[in-house]
Formats: structure tokens, sequence, C-alpha cells
DNA sequence: TTCTAGCTGCCCCAACAACG
DNA sequence: CGTTGTTGGGGCAGCTAGAA
């Protein structure tokens, strides 16, 4: 799409577009007919049988972002044309068009091209959108669950969850609380960093690598420079193997381009968004602008998983996000990860004061800024996590506590994952043992809760080892 | 900007202990 | 015996952080 083109051929454009409409339809047809002698813009025949298509050949759509007066941010209505494999839409509030003209896949002498897309991420609808035809697909693996066997036997790829929520870290960053994610990217610099996992596949783990968006990027940079080898954003990854070195990795957030673009994009189709639902529930209310959320989801967070461990060791990703693609081996999940509350942070500093002696809520009320209720939910909820020590003298006396460890801006839970990277050494045929073996990672402790609270909770999501299989279907 | 889940403060409750 | 103080729990209302 030739935007010199688009500039150069404006005046003529106006120009004859004028001409046309002081002409009728009659006119514009004339123009059409001789749109491609030169005379007039080579989109002006696009342009014009947009705006001058009967209302039966158009789609009527409204939309709530998306829209051409950019002084504006209300959306408008728009009628959408298709002509061939060109579409067309033409703001009824005559702000501007947008043409979509898809390439020819032809060479200079006529002949068509032969055309083959390689993509991991299989959005086949949004593939004929772009490129205005049929494409035909194949899939060198049979299942999703024979390309998750792929990733991780054969990439060495390990994927853990570690919140159930989306985490759309796009936008305005004000009033949010990134505590968490920095807190969880030092427990994994911690936990499995510098070489404590699995020496025997995974040799050079050292420090993690940390893939977010650009805001989180910009806002968590500072604080956990030291924890990591590298930090990048989600837009200047695709294609990069800058971080392919690294076995070890954290996924922040996911992306989301804004509805504008979801809404241009089901324009485009000819079809009407609903917005309805947030987080996990969000809902475009039709086929493209759903398939292109999970284009902003799913790929995008599967694009940078696949950034890491570019090598034949492989890599253990972290991924703080639930928009995680079906295709990705998600070997764990369960972590806990908690940005601690005001109060919280406050009674757990003010605890400090009393390191080695004993005290009880009324200690602390008064120094506090918050009510007696919440010191006591607090130092109930620090005790449960192993920061503070509890000694119950009975009903009616006031609790003892103790300070055991400082709790920092957060806290975070890791599951337990050492089961896979010797398994893969062990029985190196692809086959049958791993099928099994992958059904039990899928099969939760029931009993997450209990014991192993010692060191506040570190490691109590545990995953069941592969030998103490209680679930799952027969292998084969 | 709007919606909502979770945090927080507040008040009430039952059960118990210590004190006078 | 009554008063005061303790713990945890429930319910409720107001607020805020998070998501889009």
């Amino acid at each position: 799409m030739g935007r010199g083109a688009n500039r150069d051929g404006a005046a003529e454009l106006v120009q004859a577009t004028l001409t046309a409409v002081e002409g009728g339809e009659d006119g514009c047809r004339e123009l059409a007919i001789h749109a491609r002698d030169g005379y007039a813009h080579p989109k002006a025949y696009l342009l014009l049988y947009g705006t001058i298509a009967d209302d039966d050949a158009a789609t009527e759509l409204t939309t709530d972002a998306f829209g051409f007066d950019l002084d504006s941010d209300n959306g408008t209505n728009v009628k959408q044309v298709r002509l061939g494999r060109n579409a067309v839409l033409v703001d009824r509030n005559h702000h501007g068009a947008l043409i979509h003209e898809p390439p020819e896949f032809t060479a200079r002498n006529g002949q068509r091209n032969s055309v083959i897309g390689l993509d991991a991420t299989d959005r086949e609808h949004l593939w004929e959108l772009a490129i205005g035809q049929n494409v035909e697909r194949r899939d060198i693996h049979e299942t999703p669950r024979a390309r998750r066997e792929f990733l991780q036997q054969t990439l060495n790829l390990q994927v853990v969850q570690t919140t159930p929520h989306t985490k759309t870290y796009e936008g305005s960053k004000k009033g949010r609380n990134f505590d968490g994610d920095i807190a969880l990217v030092r427990a994994v610099a911690e936990e499995y960093g510098a070489g404590r996992l699995r020496q025997d596949t995974l040799t050079s783990t050292s420090k993690p690598g940390v893939i977010t968006t650009k805001v989180v990027q910009q806002e968590i940079e500072d604080e956990i420079e030291d924890d990591i080898s590298a930090i990048d954003h989600y837009g200047n990854v695709t294609g990069s193997n800058a971080m392919g070195e690294l076995n070890l990795g954290v996924v922040v957030g996911c992306q989301h381009f804004g509805d504008y673009t979801v809404e241009k994009w089901a324009a485009l189709a000819g079809e009407q968004v609903s917005r309805t639902g947030r987080g996990e529930a969000l809902d475009y209310g039709c086929p493209t602008g759903n398939a292109y959320l999970k284009h902003m989801r799913q790929d995008q967070t599967l694009q940078a998983v696949l950034r890491f461990g570019c090598d034949e060791e492989g890599a253990i990703v972290f991924a703080h996000t639930a928009a995680l693609h079906e295709d990705l081996p998600v070997v764990g999940d369960g972590a806990v990860v908690r940005a601690f509350s005001e109060s919280t942070q406050e009674v757990a500093r003010t605890a400090q004061q009393f390191r080695d002696q004993e005290f009880t809520v009324s200690d602390l009320v008064d120094t506090v800024d918050c009510s007696r209720r919440t010191v006591r939910r607090v130092l109930a909820e620090l005790s449960e996590m192993g920061y503070l020590e509890r000694h119950d003298p009975g009903d009616g006396l006031a609790n003892e506590y103790h300070t055991i460890d400082e709790p920092g801006s957060g806290d975070v839970e890791l599951p337990t994952i050492d089961t896979l990277g010797t398994q893969t050494r062990e029985n190196d045929h692809p086959g049958q043992d791993s099928l099994e073996q992958y059904y039990t990672w899928f099969v939760r402790d029931p009993s997450p809760q209990d014991e192993d609270r010692s060191q506040h909770g570190v490691g109590t999501a545990t995953l069941p080892a592969p030998d103490e299989v209680t679930a799952g279907p027969p292998p084969g």
C-alpha cells in the first residue's frame, strides 16, 4: 500500500472525485471505468465503489472505538463493501474511508504465485482476511497434544502459569501495582536461577530473561535489573533471538492493542462488534473480533515464550498471565503471587520493631494507621505464610507473635517443577510413556495448603511426581 | 471512563479469662 | 457476680485497585 502514491495522488483524487460527484452516479461509474488509465488515483475506483454502493450490497456497522475522526473517540457508523478480494470501509459521517487491498500474488507475467506462509499461531481466519483468499492449512502436528509434546520433548520447553488472571498490561499504568510482578521475577531468579535447576540439562541457566509489555518494562526495569539477565517488551522481540540463550524466562502480562484495532479488523470482515465481559470472559461478539483478541493475547505470549531457550537445552518459562495458547506445554500452575496491601506492609514493618520480643495485637494497634480488626487479619495472614510465629495461649488471651522473617512488598509461592528434564533423558523415546506422563501433569494435588508452610510457603503448590499417578486416561 | 472483586473499617456476636 | 479485655467470625458499607 503505497503511502507515497497515496499522498502524490491526493490532489488528483480530490479533483477526480469532485468531477465524478458533479456527474452523479454516472460520473462515478465513468471514473471507475477509467480508474486504471492514470487519470484517476488507482484507489479511486474502490473508494468510489464503496461510496456509491447500494445499501443492500453493503454491511452497516457501528463502532465504539474505531473511527476516522481523530478529534473524536466516540466511534462512528461505517459501511463495509466488498469488491472481489478487496474491502472498503466508508465512514457514514464523512470523516474518511479505509481500503483493504490484499496483495495480488501474481507474477509480472500474470502467472499466479504459490505462496507458503509459516506461522506457529494458526489463525486461519485472520490470514484469510489479510490476504483476501482462502488458505489451505497444513499442520505438521496431528493434534494440539502432539504439538505440545513436540515443544516439550524436542524443544525441551516447559511453561508454568503463575496467575489465573489475564493481566492485560497495556495502556495507562495509573493505579496499577506491580509489586507482585517484581516479587515473582525475584523469586524465579532466586529459586531457579544460577544453575539451581536440573544441572544435567540446563547447564547454563543463570539469571532469567523477562518479556513484558512496554509500560511494565519501564515500570519495573529499575527494580529488578540486578535479578535478571535481560528485559524486553513484546513489540521488540518478534523474530528476535536475543533471549535464545537464556534457559529461564518470565513472561509478564499480555498485550491488548486496544478496541480500535479489534473493531477495524471486524469491520473489514463486515462484522459488528459488541463487547461484553472482561478478563477471561471478554467477548467481542463476532468471530473476527474474538479471533483477533486471541491473536493479541495468546499468540503474542506464545511468541514471547518461544523466544527463550532456542538451543538444545530448552527453557523453563514462567508465564504471569492466563492468556496462554493451547499449544503451550503448561507443566505447572498454582503459583501464588500477591502484592501485599498498604496496611499489610505497614503492620509488617511495625512488627519489625519487636525483633526478638513477643508482641500482641494491642502492641501494634496504636502505632499503626489501621484498625484493630485489620491488624488481626494481617497478623493471622502473615503467620499463615510463615513470616510470623503465633503462640496461642488459648481463648480469651491475646495471641503472642514474634517475627521470623521480614516480608517484602509481595509474596510468591512457586510450584515445584523438576519432573521433566530428567525424564526426557531417561526415556529418550517420545512415545507412549511421555504421553502418559503428560496426563499426570494436570493432576493436581488435592491438598495444596497443608504442611510445609515453614519457609513462608515457598514450594507449597506441589505437582505430583510421575509415579504418583492418581488419575488420567489409560495410555494409548 | 465504568464495572467489580477484594480490601478495609466498623459494629455486633459468642465464648472465654482475669480482676475486683 | 459484673466489668473489662481477648479472639475470631459474620455482615455491611465505602473505597480502591484492576481490567478494558
